[in-house]
DNA sequence: TAGATTGTTGGTGTAGGACAAATCATTAAT
DNA sequence: ATTAATGATTTGTCCTACACCAACAATCTA
């Protein structure tokens, strides 16, 4: 059946610890972005929409996969900031083209500046090259699976 | 100044990732882990209670990072079921020494493989062996932070 | 025109978790 | 021996993030 001999158990389970160190850095991320006036969540949003690019409101809410309903609060914060910038949609005038402004991305530069030090503290057992290996597998993982949650999807 | 000329800025900021990641881990998660009678959150708990061996729950609170009285919740929940086992430090007999049962080990195994598909599906863009090099990358960065959360304390 | 879709508002409910205060058992300090 | 500090527990309050539902306006599609 298998066309390959190599070993088929999968590898270990890391959702816990993926869990868990989630948790260790939002609670010192929090602190640390407040005086940027955002929270974690907010944090995501704007890295999803520096990666992505434009997207519907729509599209956000699979790939954030969150509630369509909360989305709309999440990109009210943002917008009431003017890190983030509504458009409609020339082609479907109901849709929402949500993207990062110039105002955000150089705040979420400044964030993610910021998080350096919580970073090396959660990551103090991890040399850079492993935190640059760790990034790619993430964002590998988070990249794609975008992808994957737009192909159900129409225009992607 | 520096001695070295290799690159010196700090690797990409994986935050926002990992807390990405970890929401949409939790989110399938629930779903498979309500039939075992679990939650993530106890997961986590069963997770770091198999990889450090028995622990007061001082320690556990201050690895979990959360607070002590939520703590005794937790076990309580999990002491209901089976899972753990709570009994007096002979040394100080104040302490609890919290210790994974055979019960909890078994479930804590069950819970892994029923995780399966979950994490089949998250890290669907992730090869196998990329999976096992981010358990590794995972499991030293919160393993260690464990022992220098205990540094800190006094009996580790 | 009728029906479906995108976003928006408002309301409700729940769960996780922080925090404070009081209690009990035990240990350490004087 | 008395007092103070510590570990665990209980209770109760509060807040935040969310999911979920219903209703609505604007727009697209059949």
């Amino acid at each position: 059946m298998s066309s390959l001999p190599v070993v088929n158990q999968p590898p270990h389970r890391c959702g816990a610890l993926i869990d868990h160190l989630a948790r260790r850095l939002r609670l010192r991320s929090e602190s640390v972005l407040a005086p940027l006036g955002i929270r974690p969540r907010h944090l995501i949003a704007l890295t999803v929409l520096r990666d992505r690019g434009e997207s519907s409101q729509q599209d956000l809410a699979k790939i954030l996969e969150m509630d369509g309903t909360n989305v709309v609060g999440l990109l009210n914060d943002l917008e009431a900031e003017n890190l983030v910038e509504r458009r409609r949609s020339t082609a479907d005038r109901r849709r929402h083209v949500v993207e990062l402004t110039d105002v955000g991305a150089k705040l979420l530069a400044r964030a993610e500046f910021a998080l350096a030090a919580v970073e090396d503290e959660v990551f103090s057992t991890l040399g850079d090259d492993q935190r640059e290996t760790l990034y790619e597998l993430l964002q590998q993982a988070t990249r794609k699976t975008g992808t994957e949650a737009c192909r159900e999807a129409d225009p992607c």
